[in-house]
DNA sequence: GACTTTACGTCAGGGTTGTTGACTTTCCAA
DNA sequence: TTGGAAAGTCAACAACCCTGACGTAAAGTC
């Protein structure tokens, strides 16, 4: 109101891409492309005995290494429950080994073994293809812009944690 | 190889952003931003009986009136059982209409009533306002390269389906 | 040292979502 | 008209996630 001049100019220009039907087009191309984004790495899953959730689970102990069951909670954002069974049959498999912390023994610390790190890349080589094919038709400006809208749209605690681990692994 | 220079100049341009780590940060970001996408609905649906398969099917009969089960089934991808079950509670009580089809008395058109209409906008209402907080605080450019990028993601019979419903809504 | 809190694991029970298999009704074509 | 294909429905089962409660070990606190 004491701005006037420059707020009416900059929602204005805003106004002409909000609209309920193009926010409608957004929110049906994100369902779609979610399932292009889950649908190659669950292809693989289903031949092994394992699910969506061993996926998340391998790709964010192979992300920070050492990670602690309570840390992997708050990443993936589900019970304790659920990811213990999911935990359970990876170890039970030999993909993922639990160390008791050394400093605090309450602690059990993530890590691949070479199998699961194997199968994380089986995985992660498969969604990238088809990261990388949309990334290359759409070009480096429309990847920034894809890059801002995602990071905006998350959950303020999730966007720390996704900050986090942008910069342990760059 | 053969017009060596033309192509190392754009596989160059390209390299510096399509790097693992890059895809890596990307699928990350995928995956947190879709956390919160879903969030806001989510919260309303506990409160009913009701899931995200229910809310998927009520927004495209909203967004295709009309359409028959068959046809939802391709734009869900999901079996037809699942979805069945899902249409027979919200035809039970009372926010899906189904219609005999009149040519081809097989097919079911589906129809929200005015209750299903009512949650339709309360739940898109909801999903919409995170949206467009993200989308202003990105711009406009930063979201016309974010829905190029999920249309480069989507499956080649989803983008089909996501290009039809955009020309119809438009 | 007793008490509380934290980290982790587990059992029991329930809900949504997805699947396969078997079935009916309707359409269409040989 | 008969047989196959398509659209939709019903039933049973599995996967995954959730809540709630309980147990154990270790850490922190008074």
């Amino acid at each position: 109101m004491a701005d006037g001049r420059g707020a009416s100019s900059y929602s204005g220009e805003n106004l002409l891409f909000l609209t309920d039907e193009q926010l409608r087009q957004a929110i049906e191309a994100m369902f779609f492309a979610y399932r292009g984004f889950t649908a190659d790495p669950d292809r693989i899953l289903v031949d092994m005995a394992y699910g969506r959730a061993h996926h998340r689970a391998i790709h964010f102990i192979n992300r920070a290494p050492g990670t602690t069951v309570n840390n992997l909670l708050g990443l993936l954002g589900v019970t304790k429950q659920s990811l213990n069974r999911v935990l359970r049959t990876l170890i039970a498999d030999g993909l993922v080994k639990s160390q008791v912390g050394k400093t605090d023994k309450r602690e059990r610390h993530l890590y691949l073994t070479e199998a699961g790190r194997a199968l994380e890349q089986t995985l992660s080589d498969a969604q990238r293809v088809r990261m990388r094919g949309a990334f290359r038709d759409a070009g480096p400006e429309a990847v920034a812009g894809f890059r801002t809208v995602l990071e905006a749209m998350m959950d303020p605690e999730m966007r720390h944690s996704y900050t986090k681990l942008k910069e342990n692994g760059a």
